[in-house]
DNA sequence: TGTACATCAGTGAACGCGCGTTCACTGATGTAC
DNA sequence: TGTACATCAGTGAACGCGCGTTCACTGATGTAC
């Protein structure tokens, strides 16, 4: 029997003071995102959720962008992982492409508001935020890393156009889903991902 | 002489009381967009720039999401205007999408709030707006139709396909760019449209 | 052409809200002897 | 092992802000006669 209703699972997890506040942050600031939007997560809903005062995590974050740009690298790192993983085992260039592309979009759709706040607009100063930068080019260097072997006798530069080709291909696919401008549903596709394969095939032929 | 400095050219160009303050709001708010950026658009301060009563804008739309909705359509008639414009006399499959896909990116470039607006989730609930989801489909329709000749042969389902991966490799060009998640000048491509160019090649080889 | 009237676009003031951030403080913690 | 002390993570209260939206109103406009 708690005197009060727990306001969130987060809450009492940890001990505080010389210890984890900051970690304890990142997890609520990730649940929150989840359950209520981007534009849900507010510095001051934040610090309730995890049962703290709302002056707290001034002591471990700047500011609320560098609270944001810290749950943003949670996110590229976990989206890289999962790419990783979900690409092991494939059979050639071509097959290793529709796998990491699949897994990219399938990210996205699951974890739609960090996505959007990976690849939206509030986190301008990238430049601010270096580990993050870093932590973003993951996924992009596993796509580059797929086609690096195929384009090895052709020009660098080819290679480079290629990948961001593949990858624009993939993101925008991707955003188009995920904002809503594009309804697999509506292309006779039966499931997401069948729609995704079906597109990613027209180009992915290319590549032997 | 006025009394005062005019807070914006869009006060008094117009003559307000059953005249033409939803065009002068619509005008102001693209500029104001533009100037300071999708966030630095309220109503309280488009009211303000439009040299009115801050409770006027309401005579003309029901809240603001739907005066978002009206401005984000007249970016739609834009970007489908000009890409429009922009791929007249191309010659053949290949080179009409190349300009298409140029002007989508041209117009996002030069426009990026607006473009953010446009394809961002401010505007979720695209279905309560009819005439704006038709809108927004023009420039889609503008590939479909540059591709629809040359899929004429093959199944209709393949033509759709294409359509949208064409689309996609164009929409996350651009969001990438916009976004600053990529960076052109980092390709050794001279300018952003060459970048664009050498991009687009890769696939529209395929094109014929 | 001139008067009486209805309309409704725009006024002015107020509502209640959640937000990011600051500040002097306090008390639990880990450390040195 | 036990005491004295310095540290600094987290407290509690307050700052000032801009926002969307509402409401009763008023006065310029267009219309009917």
């Amino acid at each position: 029997m708690t005197t009060a209703a727990a306001p969130a699972d987060f809450q009492k997890k940890f001990k505080y003071h010389h210890g984890n506040l900051r970690d304890a942050l990142l997890s609520a600031a990730t649940h929150i995102l989840e359950t209520k939007g981007i534009d849900g997560l507010s510095l001051r809903g934040l610090a309730k959720a995890t049962g703290v005062t709302q002056a707290a995590p001034y002591s471990h974050f700047r500011d609320k962008d560098e609270l944001l740009a810290a749950v943003a690298e949670t996110g590229f790192q976990r989206l890289a992982l999962q790419m990783a993983e979900d690409a092991t085992g494939a059979a050639g260039t071509r097959q290793r492409i529709e796998k990491l592309v699949s897994s990219y979009i399938r990210f996205a759709v699951n974890n739609k508001p960090m996505f959007q706040l990976m690849f939206g607009r509030e986190l301008s100063n990238l430049k601010k935020y270096p580990t993050l930068a870093m932590t973003a080019g993951k996924s992009y260097a596993l796509i580059s890393a797929a086609l690096s072997k195929r384009a090895a006798g052709e020009g660098r530069q080819d290679a480079r156009f290629l990948t961001v080709a593949i990858w624009s291909l993939c993101h925008g696919l991707t955003t188009l889903i995920v904002e809503e401008k594009l309804d697999p549903a509506g292309f006779g596709a039966g499931s997401t991902s069948e729609f995704v394969e079906k597109t990613v095939e027209i180009f992915a032929a290319q590549l032997g």
